[in-house]
DNA sequence: TATCTGTGCTAAATCGATTTTGTTGAAATT
DNA sequence: AATTTCAACAAAATCGATTTAGCACAGATA
């Protein structure tokens, strides 16, 4: 019951082992076989239901046919509609993909990308954490193909894709200004990203538009490493101590998910009470009443760009890209809470 | 800037390439390479940073150390839980995994494990659904070593793990009609797997051994492949043909959660009027008001179980196996719900 | 002294493909 | 008629490891 190897079919077809695989390759008539040949080797090659050792073609090649794919959380629902996509589209060009997350340890980054090269993948897809950067720099350095996805580091001059982050607290924000709400927090972590620091450049910018004042007050940076329960006490210290406030903006789901059990612990009523805004869809927000309005991030849109984006990188023979750097607007959903 | 081979460190040591891998492999005793030569080796190996081609290696040995990971759905809660539990596992072991998603197409269940039998992966964790049964009996015929989680198919002798689905109905089904509550309804899918089976089966048994009639008309099957609209609206309606019920249970988070928004659409409160429980946890049913009771799946305890039985299975040298099928119980977590 | 045994390594075969270089006979050219 | 050219494949090198078989030398045995 062993496996079938070309030679075998080359044998049953009464070639070389060459004739076979430049036929099986398309190669077969720049190497001018006979269509007779090339037509009786498709035939065996078929109905033996050969196919090629993947690892033998990976040796010789040189290419592994695979991506790797490195998030944060593999359990995030940003990851999983983002890999399913990745996963369809890679599929579709004949490409595997292997997924890995760091699971917020930042050390674990570096690891990952080291196992994935041993692994040889040929190119990365990476959502980068702030212990990536020197990792990611290197693959840079050595011309293997990556594209960011969701983030980017201004150092590394590499693709990337994200949503328009500025634009999407815009819309949301007008949302509720245009509601007459002026008193509005806003609620992030203070890790160092660029999408973060453009969420609240998206805020401050549109208060300042319509002449409403920023309060530092009014904004509240949570430590990324916390316990949940600390989280979640600092959270309702900041509301309690800022009781004015009419709306509040979470900058990211997670940190929305955590506002969502600290208004329902403190019973307040959405929207009435507190107006709620979050940045980043989420399935809760779609069921939890009166259902939260977000922004909506373009995974979908995201993933497809990112993947064309890898693979012209991949193409030798395409020309130098044109857009390195894509940004897609997300899209405001509008629900009960705001 | 090419890559560090076998050949390269053997020169550098002075040796042949035979001996460095003799002594990189740990065979260096066994092949009679002196220790001096051995630590030699092992000083160039470790400070020039070579890593071996694991194309190569697989070439050679005929394994990939890659294991197939083939879910319904790669978005799932379940699976994400799982995929974390079983890379950690496997990683500890040398393993990588690949994962793939069926996405709840059955013909697409084939064509996966076909794919990944190309990839060479050494060996399958799948979650079974029912398109997949003579694909899984192919490979089990093959001798690939095989593991099933969550579900099974009796016809087909190869190890399985899954939550014990009828004591978990049993403990859930226990504290609702200690409290006093006889009208339970029970909502399930129409697939025939054997987790489906045993829920109901706990159900009906709970209810007997409480003399409690079983009534056809409390128990609901939904279609499952089917429009969420339609199956929003088929759940009402079951609900409003049964006022008399005081409570439910639901046999998959994923009724549960339909449930949850019928149930905010009919305007009732829970516990009150109606009971809510609810058969493997979700990110949802912690936060909703007022907390969704749940039977919670084991998943870490399946993915460690499944690791192990499958490694058993890769371990040419390891006897028979003495236990081939586990299952593992459940844990009742009271919420607010029920 | 001739043969055997064991030590400590090296040479070469192998895994299953791809790709470069060779070979052969026929037609075309000089 | 001798040399080129070309079609149509075959042979062999190659990718980077593992593994089996082999080789040279020292000491032990007959």
């Amino acid at each position: 019951m062993k496996r079938l190897t070309l030679k075998d079919v080359a044998k049953m077809a009464g070639v070389a082992p060459s004739t076979v695989s430049f036929v099986l390759n398309g190669k077969g008539k720049q190497m001018r076989i006979r269509d007779e040949v090339a037509s009786r080797i498709m035939q065996v090659a078929e109905k033996s239901g050969y196919e090629p050792h993947r690892m033998a073609v990976n040796l010789r090649t040189g290419q592994s046919k695979t991506l790797g794919l490195i998030v944060e959380s593999i359990s995030g629902s940003f990851f999983a509609s983002l890999a399913k996509t990745i996963e369809t589209e890679a599929e579709r060009r004949g490409y595997n993909v292997v997924y890995c997350s760091t699971e917020n340890n930042a050390q674990k980054g570096g690891e990952l990308i080291r196992m994935l090269g041993r692994q040889m993948v040929d190119g990365y897809l990476i959502t980068p954490a702030p212990g990536m950067e020197k990792e990611i720099q290197h693959l840079v350095q050595q011309h293997k193909p990556v594209v960011l996805m969701d983030s980017y580091f201004p150092a590394i001059k590499t693709p990337y894709v994200l949503i328009n982050n500025f634009d999407g607290v815009q819309q949301g924000m007008k949302h509720l200004i245009g509601k007459g709400l002026t008193k509005i927090g806003f609620v992030m972590v203070d890790v160092k990203l660029i999408q973060i620091e453009e969420r609240l450049r998206g805020y401050t910018t549109a208060l300042k538009e319509h002449k409403i004042p920023v309060k530092k007050k009014h904004i509240l940076q949570l430590q990324y490493h916390r316990q949940r329960e600390d989280s979640l006490n600092e959270l309702q210290a900041f509301i309690e101590a800022n009781p004015e406030l009419d709306a509040i903006f979470f900058s990211t789901n997670y940190l929305g998910i955590l506002g969502l059990e600290v208004i329902a612990r403190m019973g307040l009523k959405m929207p009435d009470d507190i107006a709620v805004l979050c940045f980043d869809d989420h399935d809760i927000f779609r069921l939890y009443p009166p259902g939260i309005s977000v922004i909506e991030q373009p995974i979908e849109g995201i993933a497809k760009t990112a993947i064309d984006l890898l693979m012209h990188q991949l193409d030798k023979n395409s020309g130098p890209m044109k857009k390195t750097a894509v940004e897609i607007p997300g899209k405001f959903i509008l629900r009960g809470s705001a």
